[in-house]
DNA sequence: TGAATACCTGAACAGTTGTTCATGGGTTAA
DNA sequence: TTAACCCATGAACAACTGTTCAGGTATTCA
């Protein structure tokens, strides 16, 4: 097999993710660490909402809620439909949904 | 129902996380959100090592190994088991695996 | 056209994060 | 006991992040 991606630099038994690799799910689950976004995120987890409404339902400025959409969108977690002046955003994957389930159960999980 | 959360601070219809909640899940995700962490965790994945070989595994000190493994064990993703003079780590919980395997699609998806 | 509305964006600043460096504790072997 | 080994930790510093603030674009309405 004609395999692409790099092997472990030290060991040939471990398969270490490659940095590039490693990078890209770091980047993707950085976007989901912060509060902030994900009380955007469930905001629009039950119906597609304007910029000035999400930002009043979250308790956020109007930019700091745009700077956050801006880097929801980058990782095409939202969806975008402007509509005359204005812009409805909602949840654009159902992955996160799953995500935010998964989740919850690990931090309800009790210690041992 | 007597349930003790809070509700939606400014419409009755939204039901947005509570702020507590919210720092909750970002805090977990953070852990996630850095590309050496990620290194390790695949590290881990397949066998139980040690700080030392783990470091060397992923190129990394062990100083900033045994950091990260700090912060991988308050949120309990890792399995801490000293022996003699060496702690072997390993992975605790499958959660993370889940959520590796749904990212890779999520990142691997065509844009639209 | 001009004013008001809805949203976006760049710069700047405070707060946070991850590494390195130095050191310290606990365990094993000589 | 002494030396070597394995790992953990605190401080410090550079790099990154998220907010605010000021301004800008596009659309609607009078």
């Amino acid at each position: 097999m004609s395999d692409s991606h790099p092997k472990a630099e030290t060991d040939p038994q471990l398969d270490i993710l490659s940095l590039e690799k490693a990078q890209r799910m770091a980047e993707f689950f950085s976007v989901l660490g912060d509060p902030n976004r994900w009380r955007i995120i469930s905001a629009l987890a039950h119906q597609k909402l304007r910029v000035r409404d999400l930002a009043a339902a979250v308790e956020m400025t109007e930019s700091a809620v745009s700077h956050q959409l801006r880097i929801l969108r980058t990782m095409r977690l939202v969806s975008y439909r402007k509509q005359g002046r204005n812009v409805f955003y909602g949840l654009k994957d159902h992955h996160i949904l799953n995500l935010y389930q998964d989740i919850s159960e690990h931090l309800d999980e009790p210690e041992d």
